[in-house]
RNA sequence: GGCCCGUUCGUCUAUCGGCUAGGACGCAUGGUUUUCAUCCAUGUAAGAGGGGUUCGAUUCCCCUACGGGCUACCA
Protein backbone atom coordinates (compact mmCIF):
# COMPACT_ATOMS: atom_id res chain seq x y z
CA UNK A 1 0.00 0.00 0.00
CA UNK A 2 2.75 2.54 0.70
CA UNK A 3 4.49 3.59 -2.56
CA UNK A 4 7.95 3.87 -2.62
CA UNK A 5 9.78 6.97 -1.77
CA UNK A 6 11.50 8.49 -4.59
CA UNK A 7 13.30 12.37 -4.30
CA UNK A 8 15.48 13.55 -6.37
CA UNK A 9 18.79 16.00 -6.69
CA UNK A 10 18.11 18.13 -9.82
CA UNK A 11 20.73 20.96 -10.18
CA UNK A 12 21.08 23.23 -13.56
CA UNK A 13 24.91 22.69 -14.65
CA UNK A 14 25.87 26.04 -14.85
CA UNK A 15 28.79 26.06 -12.34
CA UNK A 16 30.72 24.31 -9.85
CA UNK A 17 28.07 22.51 -7.54
CA UNK A 18 27.79 24.91 -4.19
CA UNK A 19 28.24 23.62 -1.21
CA UNK A 20 24.33 24.53 -0.62
CA UNK A 21 23.64 22.36 -3.65
CA UNK A 22 25.45 19.53 -1.62
CA UNK A 23 23.53 20.14 1.42
CA UNK A 24 20.26 19.88 -0.52
CA UNK A 25 21.16 17.01 -2.01
CA UNK A 26 22.40 15.39 1.39
CA UNK A 27 19.12 15.76 3.07
CA UNK A 28 17.39 14.53 0.20
CA UNK A 29 19.68 11.47 0.05
CA UNK A 30 19.47 11.02 3.95
CA UNK A 31 15.80 10.93 3.45
CA UNK A 32 15.44 8.43 0.93
CA UNK A 33 17.81 6.10 2.81
CA UNK A 34 15.66 6.38 5.85
CA UNK A 35 12.72 5.30 4.22
CA UNK A 36 14.37 2.80 1.49
CA UNK A 37 13.49 5.07 -0.73
CA UNK A 38 15.42 6.20 -3.85
CA UNK A 39 17.68 8.38 -4.57
CA UNK A 40 17.55 10.24 -8.57
CA UNK A 41 20.02 12.92 -9.71
CA UNK A 42 18.25 14.79 -12.66
CA UNK A 43 20.28 17.39 -14.55
CA UNK A 44 18.46 20.37 -15.28
CA UNK A 45 19.95 21.61 -18.75
CA UNK A 46 16.70 23.22 -20.17
CA UNK A 47 19.36 26.51 -20.58
CA UNK A 48 21.61 26.12 -23.16
CA UNK A 49 23.18 29.72 -22.81
CA UNK A 50 24.36 29.18 -19.29
CA UNK A 51 25.59 25.38 -19.51
CA UNK A 52 28.77 25.11 -18.55
CA UNK A 53 31.10 22.36 -20.03
CA UNK A 54 32.78 20.53 -16.80
CA UNK A 55 29.84 21.04 -14.84
CA UNK A 56 27.61 17.90 -14.66
CA UNK A 57 30.54 15.98 -13.84
CA UNK A 58 31.50 17.82 -11.06
CA UNK A 59 28.30 16.84 -9.68
CA UNK A 60 28.68 13.65 -9.85
CA UNK A 61 32.13 13.84 -8.82
CA UNK A 62 31.08 15.75 -5.88
CA UNK A 63 28.55 13.63 -4.71
CA UNK A 64 30.71 10.38 -5.06
CA UNK A 65 33.56 12.29 -2.30
CA UNK A 66 30.50 13.10 -0.14
CA UNK A 67 29.77 9.56 -0.12
CA UNK A 68 25.87 10.10 -1.17
CA UNK A 69 25.71 8.35 -4.84
CA UNK A 70 22.69 8.51 -6.66
CA UNK A 71 20.54 5.06 -7.28
CA UNK A 72 19.69 6.59 -10.79
CA UNK A 73 20.69 9.08 -12.81
CA UNK A 74 23.27 9.82 -15.83
CA UNK A 75 24.68 6.91 -16.78
CA UNK A 76 22.30 4.67 -14.19
CA UNK A 77 19.30 3.53 -15.70
CA UNK A 78 16.69 2.56 -13.30
CA UNK A 79 13.78 2.61 -15.67
CA UNK A 80 13.23 6.76 -15.88
CA UNK A 81 15.93 7.66 -18.09
CA UNK A 82 16.93 9.79 -19.62
CA UNK A 83 17.99 11.71 -16.74
CA UNK A 84 19.22 15.17 -18.91
CA UNK A 85 16.56 17.14 -19.42
CA UNK A 86 17.89 17.98 -23.09
CA UNK A 87 17.48 14.66 -23.81
CA UNK A 88 14.13 14.78 -22.95
CA UNK A 89 13.59 17.60 -24.72
CA UNK A 90 10.90 15.40 -27.05
CA UNK A 91 8.72 14.76 -24.35
CA UNK A 92 7.70 18.12 -22.93
CA UNK A 93 5.81 19.34 -25.78
CA UNK A 94 2.96 17.14 -25.65
CA UNK A 95 2.07 18.21 -22.16
CA UNK A 96 1.98 21.48 -22.63
CA UNK A 97 -0.05 21.24 -26.02
CA UNK A 98 -2.28 19.48 -23.51
CA UNK A 99 -2.14 22.49 -21.14
CA UNK A 100 -3.62 24.70 -24.59
CA UNK A 101 -6.20 22.18 -25.49
CA UNK A 102 -7.72 22.82 -21.79
CA UNK A 103 -7.50 26.60 -21.74
CA UNK A 104 -4.52 26.30 -18.97
CA UNK A 105 -2.49 27.54 -21.44
CA UNK A 106 -1.75 29.93 -24.48
CA UNK A 107 0.43 31.35 -27.05
CA UNK A 108 2.28 34.74 -26.34
CA UNK A 109 4.09 36.34 -29.22
CA UNK A 110 5.31 39.08 -27.19
CA UNK A 111 8.97 39.92 -28.26
CA UNK A 112 11.37 40.05 -25.33
CA UNK A 113 11.88 44.00 -26.24
CA UNK A 114 8.87 44.43 -26.17
CA UNK A 115 8.18 42.95 -23.02
CA UNK A 116 11.40 44.74 -21.42
CA UNK A 117 9.62 48.08 -22.90
CA UNK A 118 6.44 47.75 -20.54
CA UNK A 119 8.85 46.88 -17.76
CA UNK A 120 10.57 49.95 -18.19
CA UNK A 121 7.24 51.86 -18.30
CA UNK A 122 5.93 50.59 -15.51
CA UNK A 123 8.77 51.22 -13.75
CA UNK A 124 8.73 54.18 -14.56
CA UNK A 125 5.47 55.03 -12.90
CA UNK A 126 6.72 52.57 -9.98
CA UNK A 127 4.60 50.13 -10.87
CA UNK A 128 5.69 46.21 -11.61
CA UNK A 129 4.61 44.85 -14.52
CA UNK A 130 3.00 41.77 -14.14
CA UNK A 131 1.69 39.14 -16.94
CA UNK A 132 -1.05 38.15 -15.63
CA UNK A 133 -5.27 38.67 -15.59
CA UNK A 134 -4.88 42.15 -15.24
CA UNK A 135 -3.18 42.97 -18.64
CA UNK A 136 -2.60 39.34 -20.58
CA UNK A 137 -6.01 40.69 -22.76
CA UNK A 138 -5.56 44.27 -22.34
CA UNK A 139 -3.11 46.52 -23.06
CA UNK A 140 -0.41 45.48 -25.64
CA UNK A 141 0.17 42.18 -25.36
CA UNK A 142 -0.13 39.78 -27.83
CA UNK A 143 -1.33 36.56 -27.45
CA UNK A 144 -3.54 34.05 -28.22
CA UNK A 145 -6.13 35.07 -25.71
CA UNK A 146 -6.59 38.39 -27.43
CA UNK A 147 -5.77 37.20 -31.22
CA UNK A 148 -8.33 34.98 -33.37
CA UNK A 149 -7.66 31.02 -33.87
CA UNK A 150 -6.82 31.93 -37.63
CA UNK A 151 -4.53 34.59 -36.55
CA UNK A 152 -2.49 32.07 -34.40
CA UNK A 153 -2.47 29.52 -36.36
CA UNK A 154 -1.07 32.21 -39.26
CA UNK A 155 1.99 33.36 -36.97
CA UNK A 156 2.73 29.85 -35.99
CA UNK A 157 2.70 28.60 -39.64
CA UNK A 158 4.81 31.68 -40.71
CA UNK A 159 7.33 30.67 -38.44
CA UNK A 160 6.79 33.54 -35.77
CA UNK A 161 8.35 33.32 -32.63
CA UNK A 162 6.17 32.18 -29.65
CA UNK A 163 6.24 31.20 -26.29
CA UNK A 164 3.33 29.12 -24.01
CA UNK A 165 2.76 30.74 -20.93
CA UNK A 166 0.69 29.51 -18.03
CA UNK A 167 -2.87 30.71 -17.40
CA UNK A 168 -2.99 31.36 -13.93
CA UNK A 169 -6.25 31.09 -12.60
CA UNK A 170 -8.38 34.70 -10.68
CA UNK A 171 -9.70 35.16 -7.63
CA UNK A 172 -8.69 31.99 -5.87
CA UNK A 173 -7.00 31.01 -2.59
CA UNK A 174 -4.47 28.33 -3.15
CA UNK A 175 -4.17 26.13 0.30
CA UNK A 176 -0.21 24.90 0.04
CA UNK A 177 1.26 22.32 2.25
CA UNK A 178 4.79 22.41 2.94
CA UNK A 179 6.53 19.48 5.39
CA UNK A 180 8.72 22.11 6.74
CA UNK A 181 6.75 24.95 6.88
CA UNK A 182 3.14 24.09 7.38
CA UNK A 183 0.44 25.72 5.62
CA UNK A 184 0.49 28.92 2.89
CA UNK A 185 -2.06 30.47 1.64
CA UNK A 186 -1.62 32.06 -2.04
CA UNK A 187 -4.05 34.58 -3.74
CA UNK A 188 -3.64 33.62 -7.05
CA UNK A 189 -4.35 37.06 -8.56
CA UNK A 190 -0.73 37.93 -7.07
CA UNK A 191 0.82 35.01 -9.37
CA UNK A 192 1.74 35.90 -12.89
CA UNK A 193 1.38 33.76 -16.21
CA UNK A 194 4.88 32.35 -16.41
CA UNK A 195 6.81 30.73 -19.61
CA UNK A 196 6.18 27.26 -19.68
CA UNK A 197 7.73 26.71 -23.22
CA UNK A 198 10.49 29.00 -24.54
CA UNK A 199 10.79 30.25 -28.26
CA UNK A 200 13.75 27.72 -28.82
CA UNK A 201 12.00 24.96 -28.35
CA UNK A 202 12.63 24.17 -24.78
CA UNK A 203 10.61 24.06 -22.02
CA UNK A 204 11.28 26.44 -18.80
CA UNK A 205 12.47 24.79 -15.45
CA UNK A 206 8.90 25.05 -14.12
CA UNK A 207 7.35 22.74 -16.77
CA UNK A 208 10.20 20.37 -17.12
CA UNK A 209 10.27 20.09 -13.71
CA UNK A 210 6.82 19.02 -12.78
CA UNK A 211 6.22 16.57 -15.97
CA UNK A 212 9.86 15.24 -14.88
CA UNK A 213 8.91 14.58 -11.18
CA UNK A 214 5.86 13.03 -12.58
CA UNK A 215 6.97 11.07 -15.08
CA UNK A 216 9.95 9.62 -12.68
CA UNK A 217 7.05 8.91 -9.74
CA UNK A 218 9.39 11.62 -7.42
CA UNK A 219 6.99 11.37 -4.34
CA UNK A 220 9.09 14.24 -1.81
CA UNK A 221 10.31 17.20 -3.15
CA UNK A 222 13.00 18.42 -1.01
CA UNK A 223 14.73 21.77 -2.49
CA UNK A 224 16.05 25.48 -1.49
CA UNK A 225 13.69 28.23 0.42
CA UNK A 226 14.66 29.72 -3.30
CA UNK A 227 11.50 27.87 -4.77
CA UNK A 228 8.69 28.59 -2.09
CA UNK A 229 7.63 31.60 -4.31
CA UNK A 230 7.17 28.65 -7.12
CA UNK A 231 6.23 26.22 -5.25
CA UNK A 232 2.03 27.77 -5.84
CA UNK A 233 2.63 27.76 -9.42
CA UNK A 234 3.81 23.88 -9.43
CA UNK A 235 0.81 22.67 -7.60
CA UNK A 236 -1.26 24.53 -10.21
CA UNK A 237 0.26 22.55 -12.83
CA UNK A 238 -0.08 19.48 -11.28
CA UNK A 239 -3.95 20.32 -11.04
CA UNK A 240 -3.75 21.53 -14.32
CA UNK A 241 -2.75 18.26 -15.52
CA UNK A 242 -4.71 16.19 -13.42
CA UNK A 243 -1.70 14.68 -11.59
CA UNK A 244 -1.64 14.42 -7.89
CA UNK A 245 1.15 16.14 -6.63
CA UNK A 246 4.43 15.16 -4.45
CA UNK A 247 4.67 16.19 -0.73
CA UNK A 248 7.06 19.11 -0.43
CA UNK A 249 9.90 20.34 1.57
CA UNK A 250 11.71 23.87 1.05
CA UNK A 251 14.94 23.73 3.01
CA UNK A 252 16.57 27.05 4.86
CA UNK A 253 19.33 29.06 2.62
CA UNK A 254 23.01 29.18 3.90
CA UNK A 255 23.56 32.29 4.24
CA UNK A 256 27.08 34.32 4.91
CA UNK A 257 29.24 34.01 7.78
CA UNK A 258 28.96 38.06 7.94
CA UNK A 259 27.06 40.37 6.00
CA UNK A 260 23.79 40.31 4.34
CA UNK A 261 22.51 37.79 1.60
CA UNK A 262 23.53 34.33 0.98
CA UNK A 263 26.25 32.17 0.79
CA UNK A 264 28.56 32.91 -2.65
CA UNK A 265 31.73 31.74 -4.05
CA UNK A 266 33.42 35.24 -3.25
CA UNK A 267 32.61 34.72 0.58
CA UNK A 268 34.81 31.84 0.43
CA UNK A 269 37.33 33.91 -1.58
CA UNK A 270 37.68 36.91 0.09
CA UNK A 271 37.48 34.63 3.83
CA UNK A 272 39.49 31.96 3.07
CA UNK A 273 37.48 29.42 3.56
CA UNK A 274 36.08 26.69 0.51
CA UNK A 275 32.11 26.85 -0.40
CA UNK A 276 32.45 23.79 -3.52
CA UNK A 277 33.25 20.44 -2.79
CA UNK A 278 35.90 19.96 -4.82
CA UNK A 279 38.77 21.74 -6.65
CA UNK A 280 36.88 23.81 -9.71
CA UNK A 281 38.50 25.30 -12.70
CA UNK A 282 36.19 28.13 -14.44
CA UNK A 283 36.96 27.11 -18.33
CA UNK A 284 36.39 30.76 -19.06
CA UNK A 285 38.55 32.70 -16.73
CA UNK A 286 40.29 29.92 -15.52
CA UNK A 287 40.91 31.06 -12.16
CA UNK A 288 40.65 28.43 -9.42
CA UNK A 289 38.05 27.97 -6.89
CA UNK A 290 39.38 25.98 -3.26
CA UNK A 291 37.41 22.81 -2.84
CA UNK A 292 36.62 20.98 0.55
CA UNK A 293 38.65 17.82 -0.55
CA UNK A 294 41.33 19.96 -1.57
CA UNK A 295 41.95 22.05 0.99
CA UNK A 296 41.74 19.23 3.31
CA UNK A 297 38.59 18.08 4.63
CA UNK A 298 37.51 14.94 5.75
CA UNK A 299 34.26 14.33 3.83
CA UNK A 300 32.53 13.02 6.71
CA UNK A 301 33.43 16.22 8.59
CA UNK A 302 31.75 18.32 5.52
CA UNK A 303 28.66 16.05 5.47
CA UNK A 304 28.34 16.33 9.00
CA UNK A 305 28.61 19.93 9.44
CA UNK A 306 26.16 20.55 6.24
CA UNK A 307 23.85 18.35 7.80
CA UNK A 308 23.78 20.68 10.98
CA UNK A 309 23.02 24.05 9.03
CA UNK A 310 19.13 23.81 9.46
CA UNK A 311 19.02 20.94 10.85
CA UNK A 312 19.94 18.90 14.75
CA UNK A 313 19.04 15.36 15.87
CA UNK A 314 17.29 16.94 18.86
CA UNK A 315 19.65 15.48 21.19
CA UNK A 316 23.54 16.87 21.84
CA UNK A 317 24.90 14.33 20.01
CA UNK A 318 27.00 16.20 17.56
CA UNK A 319 29.33 13.79 15.63
CA UNK A 320 27.48 11.67 13.11
CA UNK A 321 28.57 9.55 10.39
CA UNK A 322 26.47 8.90 7.32
CA UNK A 323 24.91 5.22 8.99
CA UNK A 324 23.88 7.52 11.61
CA UNK A 325 22.32 10.64 9.84
CA UNK A 326 20.20 7.96 8.02
CA UNK A 327 19.40 6.90 10.91
CA UNK A 328 18.11 10.21 13.08
CA UNK A 329 17.49 12.21 9.98
CA UNK A 330 14.17 13.57 10.22
CA UNK A 331 12.29 16.19 8.05
CA UNK A 332 10.60 17.55 11.18
CA UNK A 333 13.73 18.65 12.67
CA UNK A 334 14.98 20.55 10.00
CA UNK A 335 14.57 24.19 10.68
CA UNK A 336 12.71 27.22 9.02
CA UNK A 337 15.23 29.88 9.41
CA UNK A 338 17.74 30.45 7.21
CA UNK A 339 21.67 29.30 8.54
CA UNK A 340 24.62 31.68 8.95
CA UNK A 341 27.73 29.45 7.79
CA UNK A 342 30.37 28.84 10.15
CA UNK A 343 34.11 28.29 8.95
CA UNK A 344 35.23 28.35 12.58
CA UNK A 345 32.95 25.59 13.26
CA UNK A 346 33.59 23.22 10.10
CA UNK A 347 37.30 23.79 11.08
CA UNK A 348 36.37 22.17 14.45
CA UNK A 349 34.39 19.17 13.02
CA UNK A 350 37.73 18.55 10.78
CA UNK A 351 39.57 18.30 13.82
CA UNK A 352 37.14 16.02 15.37
CA UNK A 353 37.21 13.79 12.17
CA UNK A 354 41.33 14.36 12.33
CA UNK A 355 40.89 12.06 15.53
CA UNK A 356 39.10 9.23 14.31
CA UNK A 357 41.07 9.37 10.93
CA UNK A 358 42.71 5.85 9.99
CA UNK A 359 46.54 6.46 11.19
CA UNK A 360 47.70 4.29 8.52
CA UNK A 361 45.84 6.20 5.51
CA UNK A 362 46.87 9.61 7.14
CA UNK A 363 50.64 8.28 6.85
CA UNK A 364 50.30 7.15 3.50
CA UNK A 365 48.80 10.73 2.05
CA UNK A 366 51.57 12.48 4.30
CA UNK A 367 54.21 10.60 2.36
CA UNK A 368 52.85 11.15 -0.96
CA UNK A 369 52.71 14.39 -0.54
CA UNK A 370 55.75 15.55 1.11
CA UNK A 371 59.10 15.17 -0.81
CA UNK A 372 61.26 15.39 2.07
CA UNK A 373 59.93 12.33 3.80
CA UNK A 374 59.48 10.40 0.11
CA UNK A 375 61.45 7.26 0.81
CA UNK A 376 60.78 6.77 4.93
CA UNK A 377 59.59 3.90 6.55
CA UNK A 378 55.99 4.15 6.43
CA UNK A 379 55.76 2.65 10.21
CA UNK A 380 57.43 5.18 11.52
CA UNK A 381 55.46 8.03 9.16
CA UNK A 382 52.66 6.02 10.87
CA UNK A 383 54.18 6.70 14.66
CA UNK A 384 55.04 10.35 14.19
CA UNK A 385 50.86 10.81 12.91
CA UNK A 386 49.70 9.61 16.17
CA UNK A 387 52.01 11.84 18.02
CA UNK A 388 51.19 14.71 16.52
CA UNK A 389 47.05 14.63 14.87
CA UNK A 390 45.38 15.41 17.94
CA UNK A 391 47.67 19.38 17.36
CA UNK A 392 46.15 18.96 13.61
CA UNK A 393 42.73 20.34 11.67
CA UNK A 394 44.37 19.36 8.56
CA UNK A 395 46.25 16.71 6.80
CA UNK A 396 48.73 19.92 5.28
CA UNK A 397 50.20 20.73 8.97
CA UNK A 398 51.45 17.64 9.32
CA UNK A 399 54.77 18.67 8.10
CA UNK A 400 54.89 22.07 10.22
CA UNK A 401 54.18 19.80 13.29
CA UNK A 402 56.40 16.66 12.42
CA UNK A 403 59.48 17.67 10.48
CA UNK A 404 61.65 17.64 13.42
CA UNK A 405 60.89 13.66 13.63
CA UNK A 406 62.45 14.09 10.53
CA UNK A 407 65.56 15.78 10.04
CA UNK A 408 67.80 17.84 12.54
CA UNK A 409 66.49 21.67 13.17
CA UNK A 410 68.80 23.99 10.51
CA UNK A 411 68.23 26.70 12.76
CA UNK A 412 67.03 27.66 16.40
CA UNK A 413 64.41 30.57 17.03
CA UNK A 414 65.85 33.73 18.72
CA UNK A 415 62.84 33.67 21.26
CA UNK A 416 63.41 29.91 22.28
CA UNK A 417 67.41 30.53 22.55
CA UNK A 418 67.20 33.22 24.88
CA UNK A 419 64.72 31.17 27.01
CA UNK A 420 66.46 28.26 27.00
CA UNK A 421 70.01 28.54 26.54
CA UNK A 422 71.60 30.29 29.73
CA UNK A 423 75.60 30.02 30.73
CA UNK A 424 75.64 26.54 31.97
CA UNK A 425 73.52 25.06 29.68
CA UNK A 426 76.69 23.47 27.69
CA UNK A 427 78.15 21.83 30.42
CA UNK A 428 74.38 20.34 31.10
CA UNK A 429 74.07 19.08 27.68
CA UNK A 430 77.60 17.88 27.69
CA UNK A 431 76.54 15.75 30.96
CA UNK A 432 73.13 14.54 29.27
CA UNK A 433 74.90 13.25 26.57
CA UNK A 434 77.05 10.90 28.77
CA UNK A 435 73.54 9.98 30.47
CA UNK A 436 71.99 9.67 26.91
CA UNK A 437 74.82 7.13 25.75
CA UNK A 438 74.31 4.42 29.38
CA UNK A 439 70.83 5.37 29.11
CA UNK A 440 68.29 2.08 28.76
CA UNK A 441 66.63 2.95 25.50
CA UNK A 442 64.25 0.45 24.75
CA UNK A 443 61.44 2.15 25.49
CA UNK A 444 60.14 5.84 26.09
CA UNK A 445 59.27 4.99 29.55
CA UNK A 446 62.57 3.62 30.42
CA UNK A 447 64.43 6.41 28.73
CA UNK A 448 62.16 8.79 30.39
CA UNK A 449 62.80 7.25 34.11
CA UNK A 450 66.41 7.15 33.62
CA UNK A 451 66.86 11.23 32.51
CA UNK A 452 64.49 12.17 35.02
CA UNK A 453 66.20 9.96 37.50
CA UNK A 454 69.27 11.77 36.56
CA UNK A 455 67.38 15.30 36.94
CA UNK A 456 65.97 14.48 40.54
CA UNK A 457 69.11 12.52 41.80
CA UNK A 458 71.27 15.92 41.14
CA UNK A 459 68.80 18.15 41.58
CA UNK A 460 69.53 19.94 38.50
CA UNK A 461 66.13 21.21 37.49
CA UNK A 462 63.94 20.02 34.68
CA UNK A 463 63.36 22.70 32.99
CA UNK A 464 67.63 23.23 32.37
CA UNK A 465 67.50 20.24 31.06
CA UNK A 466 64.56 19.79 29.21
CA UNK A 467 64.13 23.39 27.69
CA UNK A 468 67.73 23.33 25.90
CA UNK A 469 67.20 19.92 24.90
CA UNK A 470 63.63 20.73 22.85
CA UNK A 471 65.63 23.18 21.43
CA UNK A 472 68.80 20.87 20.35
CA UNK A 473 65.60 18.39 18.99
CA UNK A 474 63.30 20.61 17.66
CA UNK A 475 64.27 24.30 17.14
CA UNK A 476 61.86 26.07 19.12
CA UNK A 477 60.36 25.39 22.35
CA UNK A 478 57.17 23.59 20.91
CA UNK A 479 56.29 20.32 19.42
CA UNK A 480 55.47 16.76 20.86
CA UNK A 481 56.21 15.21 24.26
CA UNK A 482 60.36 15.95 24.37
CA UNK A 483 60.69 12.30 25.36
CA UNK A 484 58.64 10.82 22.76
CA UNK A 485 60.78 12.96 20.06
CA UNK A 486 63.62 11.12 22.08
CA UNK A 487 62.75 7.83 21.53
CA UNK A 488 61.47 8.15 18.25
CA UNK A 489 64.40 9.73 16.42
CA UNK A 490 66.54 7.79 18.55
CA UNK A 491 69.07 8.73 21.06
CA UNK A 492 72.33 8.20 18.60
CA UNK A 493 70.15 11.02 16.47
CA UNK A 494 69.14 13.16 19.53
CA UNK A 495 72.86 13.03 20.68
CA UNK A 496 73.91 14.13 17.36
CA UNK A 497 71.47 17.42 17.53
CA UNK A 498 72.57 18.24 21.44
CA UNK A 499 76.31 18.05 20.13
CA UNK A 500 75.63 20.62 17.12
CA UNK A 501 73.46 23.07 19.48
CA UNK A 502 76.43 22.70 22.00
CA UNK A 503 79.32 23.32 19.17
CA UNK A 504 76.87 26.22 17.33
CA UNK A 505 76.63 28.35 21.15
C1' G B 1 7.85 48.64 -5.16
C1' G B 2 4.84 43.78 -5.07
C1' C B 3 4.43 38.67 -3.24
C1' C B 4 6.18 34.89 0.04
C1' C B 5 9.12 32.94 4.14
C1' G B 6 11.52 33.82 8.61
C1' U B 7 13.18 36.17 13.82
C1' U B 8 16.23 32.28 21.18
C1' C B 9 23.54 33.91 23.42
C1' G B 10 28.39 36.99 18.22
C1' U B 11 27.33 32.04 15.32
C1' C B 12 24.70 26.92 14.84
C1' U B 13 20.81 25.43 17.84
C1' A B 14 17.41 22.76 22.27
C1' U B 15 12.67 24.13 24.42
C1' C B 16 6.56 20.97 21.19
C1' G B 17 2.11 26.98 27.77
C1' G B 18 4.78 26.29 33.66
C1' C B 19 13.13 26.75 33.27
C1' U B 20 17.91 29.01 37.52
C1' A B 21 16.10 29.31 29.09
C1' G B 22 20.16 23.70 27.89
C1' G B 23 24.30 22.20 24.44
C1' A B 24 28.11 23.27 20.67
C1' C B 25 31.53 26.83 18.02
C1' G B 26 34.03 31.33 19.23
C1' C B 27 36.02 34.28 23.08
C1' A B 28 38.09 34.88 28.30
C1' U B 29 40.26 32.75 32.72
C1' G B 30 42.39 28.64 35.33
C1' G B 31 44.50 23.62 35.33
C1' U B 32 47.44 19.72 32.73
C1' U B 33 51.71 19.85 29.42
C1' U B 34 58.31 22.63 33.29
C1' U B 35 57.40 23.98 25.53
C1' C B 36 53.55 24.93 22.02
C1' A B 37 49.15 22.73 20.64
C1' U B 38 45.66 19.35 22.32
C1' C B 39 42.81 18.17 26.50
C1' C B 40 39.97 19.33 31.04
C1' A B 41 37.36 22.92 34.18
C1' U B 42 35.01 27.52 34.81
C1' G B 43 33.12 31.89 32.89
C1' U B 44 30.92 35.08 28.97
C1' A B 45 26.41 35.84 26.36
C1' A B 46 19.88 35.14 24.05
C1' G B 47 13.86 34.83 23.49
C1' A B 48 13.41 42.04 18.05
C1' G B 49 9.49 45.62 19.92
C1' G B 50 4.31 46.44 21.02
C1' G B 51 -0.45 44.57 21.74
C1' G B 52 -3.66 40.56 22.81
C1' U B 53 -5.34 35.04 24.50
C1' U B 54 -4.27 32.61 29.32
C1' C B 55 -3.82 31.57 36.20
C1' G B 56 0.79 31.63 33.39
C1' A B 57 3.83 32.95 27.61
C1' U B 58 10.23 32.14 24.29
C1' U B 59 6.25 28.79 23.04
C1' C B 60 -0.61 30.53 20.42
C1' C B 61 -2.82 35.11 17.57
C1' C B 62 -2.28 40.26 15.54
C1' C B 63 0.62 44.65 14.33
C1' U B 64 5.38 46.95 13.66
C1' A B 65 10.54 46.51 12.88
C1' C B 66 14.37 43.79 10.99
C1' G B 67 16.43 39.71 8.01
C1' G B 68 15.99 36.50 3.77
C1' G B 69 14.02 34.74 -0.90
C1' C B 70 11.37 35.47 -5.41
C1' U B 71 9.76 39.07 -8.87
C1' A B 72 13.68 36.58 -16.73
C1' C B 73 11.85 33.04 -23.04
C1' C B 74 17.82 31.44 -15.40
C1' A B 75 17.49 27.49 -12.62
Amino acid sequence: MNTPIRVRFAPSPTGPLHIGGVRTALFNYLFAKKHGGTFVLRIEDTDQKRYVEGAEDYVVNALDWCNIPFDEGPGKDGGFGPYKQSERKHLYKQYVDLLIKNNKAYYAFDTAEALDEERKNHEAKSKTFIYNWHNRTKGRLVNSLVLSKEEVADKIAKGDAYVIRFLAPQDETLALTDLIRGNIKIDTNTLDDKVLFKSDGMPTYHLANVVDDYLMKITHVIRGEEWLPSLALHQLLYTAFGWKAPEFAHLPLILKPTGKGKLSKRDGDKLGFPVFPLNWEDPDSQSLSKGYKESGYFSGAVINFLAFLGWNPGTEQEIFDLEELVDVFNLKNVNKAGARFDPDKTKWFNHQYMQKADTETLAATFISATPEIASMDPGYVELVIKHIKERATFPSEFWGLSHYFFKAPENYAEAALKKAWKEHSKDLMLQLIAQLEAADDRSVEALQTAIKGWITENEIGFGKIIMPLRVALVGALEGADVFDILFLIGKAEAIQRIQYLINSH
